[in-house]
DNA sequence: ATGTGGCCACCGAGGCCTATT
DNA sequence: AATAGGCCTCGGTGGCCACAT
């Protein structure tokens, strides 16, 4: 049992993501009625409002889910954002969780921000030219331990996407509707060679700015291919089917044998 | 005692505002050192890296110094909200708590959108002009209690407004430095008599809006007016003159004989 | 200097329109 | 229809300038 990250191996890294990330589905789970309501009620004074709705609903829905927290905090553009001991079969780890909230109306791909990418990227677009950003998200926290000996908290990358649509004239009254609830654990920078070995083989793609106007690079992560890297890297939770007006419980996940799997799990209300 | 806030004399309701207040700038008082550190060292990416600062700071003050909380969310543009059971001398009151933070390199004023306005105001320019605006800040939350009947939570507004200056070539390497933090409680609509019976009665100002480019209205509080209004609903804690990093723990207050005061309280760190 | 008004600047977050395949 | 690329819109927040007192 150790507390440095860096002296885990690969796997148990992965393991750490893993079980963040399963814990972040299971609150968004428990919490996704509620935010169904409020996300499809709240009057929209402009246009921007779900972009708030996401974040506050993403707030809500993770800081009833949290571990021993460590009394540390930074300011600054992540949406939510907790330093805290996690407990993991290799050690009791300090880790810095990052999570993004994004509200859109296509449901294949994620806008990062230069800040919020936690990985060097490069990528080969459609013409041929490779193109490349660096991480904008430090690999860890440094605090000085009690005794003066430094203690790196590993940051771990979660982005909440909340898919949805405008509607007009809804009998319900509603403005909006929410239907699934994307959550993407996106690798450490320490796992590129595993994720992003060359240009050639990544889900990153061309970022949503305009090169003609020199607007700060950004990144895109798509959906299928980040899959595809690792079956349980993309959750989705979906009101399509639902009855009960919870998302259905369903984790992805991925079986000895290598078949992506898509388990159901118990959650309780809140 | 009882439990609806309309059923309160006007002094109660403004005891409920005060000590409202009272608590959060003790809690702005123990975490001043830590946010003073935070705000003046965090690397600006953009301009606006100060919004989302204030936003931050404020949020962790405050989350610790909370009471009793419903178990009621709803989402939107105000910073910090928290729906809560508030003890009083006159009973126990459901309130609605609406904080929304400000930065600024100004120290006399506030703009506020519509939505962040919780009395309808009415002033008179300096060309003789009357305008208006009405509240944009619902003056309650109905919720249904168990044996159905309606519960009224109380809607109490304030600001956190961080006063500073961009500095450059400092010594110490800090980016900006944060000069003071002052606290307002803006009136709730139901002592709009006390507050602004008439356009030349008021602390309302002109808004921050273009009027020519048909920008959305908004309106000023001014905070020399406020307090001479009511001394202690404008707070100002200062690093001017501090020693140990905190602010000083000075409350605004007036006495008896209608003077105003300043006493000094005493804090914990955190 | 301070108190008031108010024009704009900036920039974060996405909506959407186009090409391809 | 689905995948990619990328231009441009919208709107929240204040910086700042200009007068007036």
């Amino acid at each position: 049992m150790h507390q440095d990250y860096r002296l885990l191996t690969d796997d148990e890294h992965e393991a750490i993501e893993k079980q963040t990330l399963r814990m972040i589905v299971q609150a968004l789970q428990q919490y996704s009625k509620e935010a169904k309501e409020i996300f499809e009620v709240t009057p929209a004074p402009s246009k921007s409002e779900v972009i708030v709705l996401a974040e506050d609903l993403t707030q809500y829905a993770l800081e009833v889910a949290e571990v021993y927290p460590i009394n540390k905090r930074y300011a600054g553009f992540i949406d939510y954002k907790r330093v805290r001991w996690l407990p993991t079969p290799a050690g009791l780890f300090p880790q810095v969780l990052l999570v993004d909230a994004k509200a859109s109306t296509e449901n294949g791909r994620d806008t990062l921000q230069q800040s919020q990418l936690p990985m060097d990227a490069e990528y080969r677009k459609a013409d041929g030219t490779v193109e490349q950003l660096r991480a904008g998200v430090f690999p860890h926290m440094v605090m000085a331990s009690v005794t003066g000996q430094p203690l790196a908290a590993v940051t771990t990358s979660i982005f909440v996407h909340f898919y949805y649509r405008d509607l007009v004239d809804d009998p319900a009254g509603r403005i909006r509707e929410l239907l699934d609830i994307y959550v993407l654990a996106v690798p450490h920078n320490r796992l590129k060679a595993r994720y992003n070995p060359n240009p050639d083989a990544t889900f990153f793609g061309a970022g949503k700015h305009s090169p003609a106007r020199g607007e700060e690079p950004r990144i895109r992560v798509y959906f299928t291919r980040l899959r595809a890297a690792c079956p349980w890297r993309l959750q989705q939770l979906t009101f399509a089917g639902s009855v009960n007006g919870y998302t259905l419980p369903l984790w992805r996940d991925i079986d000895a044998a290598g078949n992506e799997t898509r388990d159901p799990f118990l959650y309780l209300s809140r």
